[in-house]
RNA sequence: GGGCCCGUGGGGUAGCUUGGUAUCCUUCUUGCUUGGGGUGCAAGUGACUUGAGUUCAAAUCUCAACGGGCCCA
């Protein structure tokens, strides 16, 4: 029985609407358009990928900050094309209690504007580099499209790295462990993805470069995930973050970000959730297991016990557990934590007793097994291991399905998904691709081989390659 | 940026054309019952998005705002 009135295949927009409620992540009636109440479940499992990002941030010697939500007009201007990148969207105050402000503040689209300035005090010699600060905050932008659960929000969950460097080529190893950082957090979170080079004209406002981290959705859309910018000396020079160079001179600092945003949430909910509810994977599982006990009159203690040891055993064994004892039905549960997205169920009723067995569901596959009691805490483990390859070979398959190759525009006409097609470089040519494919232009794949074809739209010698697809 | 549709208990809905008493399902609360895939019975709580207009009277008609959804650029 499904739990979604609407079906993933059928109307996968509509699907997600619903799940994303249905699930308890969020409440999208709070009265502002884009700005939705994270429910305590959907929170946990927010910071629950928070902690990844935490571990990684410091496995890689990233300090964690917290820099002010307001930003001076005045700081915000400093760099031209940042400042015209996102002016349209900004929201402003102007006011402090019945006083206009002489001059205005502005809710942090993203903080540079808010760090540099600060960072330029910090940094005064080469052994203060690199300079590697990350925070994970709420940053504000005033979207006027369609807003949607955790892929378009006015208020966004941000992690956001920036490190200073004294050259290119340092920064440039900095962009190369943010990829290392990508492959081990999505391998983990089972989201296969694929790094793109924005075109010059779609790249972030400020950069030298943008490496986008996109995965395709099931509705043959991609949602990208986050960015890699490099900086150069972009930023360096308007807020003047310079350094003593070993040899007494003076050099600007090259720098870079790297964000991603609860669109993680997104990815792991429309690309592993099915009619049934979420799929979790076990790395952010709230509850990794959960233990249904089955309980029949005059023998309620014998599985209440047998249930509670067992829980105290898999917490002790570093497993998210938990006993639901309500008053009501297993069904009733086991519908439940399947719409939670909970990866394995555990029955313990009188005939596994008599056993000294346990039941256990897998929540993808459905596929049920009985084990022995005696070394649950291994079955588990490895059940939970089984659950994670089997999603990310899923969501692998529903990329790898999608993703095509093709040398003519009619040939891109009739194809899905991501399509990579010959470059000549040019803009118009670009667009003129998007506009047949009534898409976007996603980027160069950065580790394809050189072009040799011809452009399918002006015919000139392409050495590039560019994807291209619908987007969120 | 332009166009279209929608807004009724926590969720889903009927009622709106033709203005007057708000329907049903579900959830929730209490009690009993049941318990290996939504157990059954009984009782109870709970709603017309906001503002202005028309009217003796507005969920119903008009306008606007806010919110939600869809389509096009």
């Amino acid at each position: 029985m499904p739990a979604t009135k609407v079906k993933k295949d059928e109307d996968f927009n509509e699907w997600y609407n619903e799940i994303v409620e249905l699930a308890d992540l969020c409440d999208k009636r709070y009265p502002i358009k884009g700005m939705n109440v994270w429910r305590p479940y959907g929170w946990t499992l927010m910071t629950n990928v928070d902690s990844l990002i935490r571990d990684e941030m410091h496995k890689t010697g990233h300090s964690e900050v917290m820099f002010p939500l307001l930003i001076p007009e005045s700081l915000f201007k400093k760099e031209e094309e940042h400042i015209e990148g996102f002016g349209k969207e900004v929201f402003w105050v102007t006011h402090a209690g019945l006083t206009q402000l002489e001059e205005r503040w502005l809710l942090r689209p993203t903080s540079e504007t808010a760090m540099y300035p600060i960072f330029s005090l910090w940094i005064r010699s080469h052994t203060d580099l690199p300079l590697k600060m990350y925070q994970i905050v709420n940053t504000f932008r005033y979207e006027t499209k369609q807003t949607r659960a955790f892929i378009r929000v006015r208020e966004i969950h941000f992690f956001e790295a920036h490190t200073c460097h004294v050259d290119f080529q340092d920064a440039e190893r900095q962009i190369q462990e943010d990829k290392e950082i990508a492959d081990r957090l999505l391998q983990k979170l089972c989201l296969p993805y694929i790094f793109n080079k924005r075109p010059e004209w779609d790249k972030f406002a400020g950069a030298y470069y943008t490496i986008s981290i996109d995965v395709l959705m099931p509705s043959g859309r991609t949602l990208q995930l986050g960015s890699i910018h490099q900086y150069k000396d972009n930023f360096a020079k308007p807020y003047e973050i310079s350094y003593e160079t070993q040899d007494g001179k003076r050099a600007y600092a090259h720098q870079t970000t790297y964000g991603m945003s609860e669109r993680i949430l997104g990815a792991i909910v429309g690309i592993h959730g099915d009619n049934k509810g979420l799929i979790l994977p076990p790395a952010i599982a709230p509850l990794q297991v959960v233990i249904i006990p089955i309980i029949f009159k005059g023998k309620e203690t014998a599985v209440l016990d047998a249930c509670r040891t067992l829980h105290s055993r898999l917490q002790s064994a570093g497993i998210r557990s938990h006993v639901d004892d309500r008053e009501t039905t297993p069904g009733n549960k086991y519908y439940d934590w399947e719409l939670k997205g909970v990866p394995l169920r555990i029955e313990i009723g009188p005939r596994d007793l008599d056993k000294q067995a346990l039941t256990l569901v897998r929540r993808d596959s459905g596929e049920k097994k009985t084990m022995p009691l005696s070394n649950a805490e291994d079955g588990v483990r490895a059940e939970l291991d089984a659950v994670a390859a089997a999603l990310y070979t899923k969501a692998e398959k529903l990329l790898n399905e999608n993703m095509h190759r093709v040398c003519s525009v009619e040939e891109a006409k009739e194809t899905q998904g991501i399509i990579t097609m010959p470059w000549c470089g040019t803009k118009d040519c670009a667009l003129e691709i998007e506009n047949v494919l009534e898409g976007n232009t996603l980027g160069e794949p950065i580790e394809s081989p050189r072009c040799t074809e011809t452009c399918p739209v002006c015919g000139q010698k392409a050495e590039k390659w560019m994807r291209f697809a619908r987007s969120y």
